[in-house]
DNA sequence: TGAATTCACTTAACATGTTAAGTATACTCC
DNA sequence: GGAGTATACTTAACATGTTAAGTGAATTCA
């Protein structure tokens, strides 16, 4: 009754597609070895690491809108607005409306959203030290250049 | 009132872990500029991300149980019960239970994840292809093999 | 052999991802 | 200056991610 299912390909044909070796599934493990270092010190602060995210980007920059928070975090929309809810709730970020354009929300780091920042930063300063020593600052900018540029190789068509 | 922020870094100073710029989030932008290519087609053919992977790791295997299930398709398994649960309600998977361990469920695909199978595995190799024909296969290689070393140096100490 | 432990899930609770639809404000152009 | 359109979110609905706790079946080992 063992059919002979659909492995055509001899095993060393075809590497780079072969069944759970695509490169979204690559790319998934990769950044899931680095987040199982990053959420574990996260979360003995209190924090998601979306919310990390968010309180990163607000930290960079006085007043922000919804939109630029939601491009430089890289989440969406839906997404951002539970995100930014739920730190209001806590008083991590406070929200005020821009005056030329009603549409729009601003927020900023409360002193708590400062003060968080600055404990958690040297953590996660710390854990991206260790991994680039473990695995080598040359290497490591070989594969942000490479992500870079396919990123930018697949994104081209979308503008 | 504008404050000045901790924005000490000269502009091109660190660009690695420049703000927005951590590996992290370049593997997401990376992962997601692939898969914005991917979501469209399995939708339109009803099927999540995920819910491809389990069947596509059950079509490569007869009689899988839910452990492997879940290390080949890189889920955790209370996403997993849930996918399944899913799936077996749709006809697309169907479950029996080891008779040598009772704690075990095995799964295989019906006829119609079979068919589910083959309707979708050929758009997914065009659109691979299609990848590997604007990124260039060599630099995929390159990207490919670097992302494995990078799982397996920061996995080392996991085990 | 039976209490203690481990294993293979499953449930629960909360947060986020994803798509579609809704709402209010701003803009455009006749 | 008002209908039509675009923008900036927000809601809704469903699926998955993440952690902790629960359950029942195997295993271990005193």
């Amino acid at each position: 009754m063992v059919k002979a299912r659909k492995d055509t390909r001899a095993l060393d044909d075809a590497p780079m597609r072969d069944f759970e070796h695509s490169l979204p599934m690559a790319l998934l493990k990769a950044r899931e070895a680095a987040m199982t270092r990053f959420r574990p010190m996260l979360r003995d602060h209190g924090l998601t690491e979306q919310q990390w995210r968010v309180i990163r980007a607000l930290a960079d920059s006085d007043e922000i809108d919804a939109s630029e928070l939601a491009r430089r975090s890289f989440l969406l929309s839906p997404s951002l607005t539970r995100i930014l809810r739920n730190l209001e709730d806590q008083r991590i970020v406070k929200r005020s409306s821009d005056l030329n354009d009603q549409r729009r929300s601003v927020f900023v780091l409360t002193g708590k959203g400062e003060r968080i920042f600055s404990e958690v930063a040297p953590d996660s300063e710390r854990l991206y030290a260790e991994m680039e020593a473990e695995f080598g600052l040359a290497r490591l900018g070989k594969l942000y250049d490479l992500l870079a540029d396919f990123t930018e190789a697949l994104s081209a068509g979308d503008r």
